[in-house]
DNA sequence: CAAAATACCTACCAAGTGGTAAGCTGTCAA
DNA sequence: TTGACAGCTTACCACTTGGTAGGTATTTTG
């Protein structure tokens, strides 16, 4: 499992064969074959694994701290400063999403929805103490998750363009960027 | 190349066949390969008219307005009001972003370039009459077009998972969005 | 201890992959 | 008129794809 979540964030389901990775694993294909009937399965237990790696992370944020704000400004942090397996979930919950465009039918079991949901139930929460009055709260989320999730795809692009430094500054900028938006300073 | 933007916006490098797309334009796949010999030089030329579709949005918006702030709201209201081929034009791009994190040493002539450097230019142009000052060029560009590219890919799985009218209302909610960060109300 | 299930294997398959080689046909400039 | 070349074809290639069939050790269970 661990290694096809590498081998699907990094070449998406086309670019990955079944081959690759029981290759990786030392298995036969046969082998892997036999633990996942398809390669279809083997996708969609990566996915659903990647679904509830976003879940816990909800749960993280909603344990340490009570205020809606705090909990959507965690979030974010966390998914900015991801390491390696964070950032291969947020990798694949893109390429699902751009896969998704045309089979988009079956949406209401979109592997995403119940996170989705959930940080929305977060906003919701906060308008009812008085923050975020002034935004839908879909939008609302719907702008934070994307501008930090393209932020976070980008980083390998921008960390050849810029130096560290200027790279570190970068991620600073963003964050506060966020904290003007969620705090509404 | 219509047809070929079309497929590998849908499916990706790996996900489309030059098969695929010589069949698509009735021409045998070696007919294909006749114009361009391989499929690496056709999706590279599908790219860059992916890039020149970009830099054509710049040159509409700076004829446009004069006005950094005007200028940058129009180019992202183009964007979320896509048409079809803007769309395709779109998705490309983020295919690109998460393809290119391993290859991503050649960023230099990473075929965006050019396209990021514009939206910086105007932004700095703005900072110069006092607009935008309380950001960094790079990181407020960054966040706008996350934010609106992200939009712009789920819309299709959004507009399953809603009504017409709360997709409408949803896109002028993300349009108010961008608008209050630009013009800072 | 027998039976069944598990975890793997080799062998094989049809279909598809990107790509080369060689040839045919019409156009068009020298 | 001829020769070059663009535009396309069929034929073929080695290789990879996802997947099936059938077998064999090993482990678990009744």
């Amino acid at each position: 499992m661990n290694t096809a979540t590498i081998l699907f964030s990094k070449n998406g389901f086309y670019g990955t064969s079944i081959n690759d990775v029981a290759a990786e694993v030392s298995v036969s294909k046969q082998g892997l074959l036999h633990h996942f009937p398809s390669k279809e399965k083997l996708y969609a237990a990566v996915l659903a694994q990647a679904a509830n790696h976003l879940i816990d992370l909800i749960t993280e944020i909603k344990t340490e701290s009570d205020d809606a704000q705090t909990q959507l400004f965690a979030l974010f942090e966390k998914m900015i400063r991801a390491d390696e397996e964070r950032l291969r979930v947020i990798i694949l919950l893109m390429r699902e999403l751009l896969d998704n465009r045309e089979r988009a039918e079956q949406a209401n079991k979109w592997f995403l929805r119940p996170f989705l949901d959930e940080i929305v139930a977060i906003v919701d929460s906060g308008q009812q103490k008085g923050d975020f009055v002034e935004h839908s709260p879909l939008a609302f989320v719907y702008h934070l998750l994307g501008a930090t999730q393209y932020y976070v795809v980008s980083r390998p692009t921008l960390d050849k363009l810029y130096t560290r430094e200027e790279r570190k500054l970068h991620e600073q900028q963003h964050m506060a960027m966020l904290r003007g938006i969620i705090f509404d300073t």
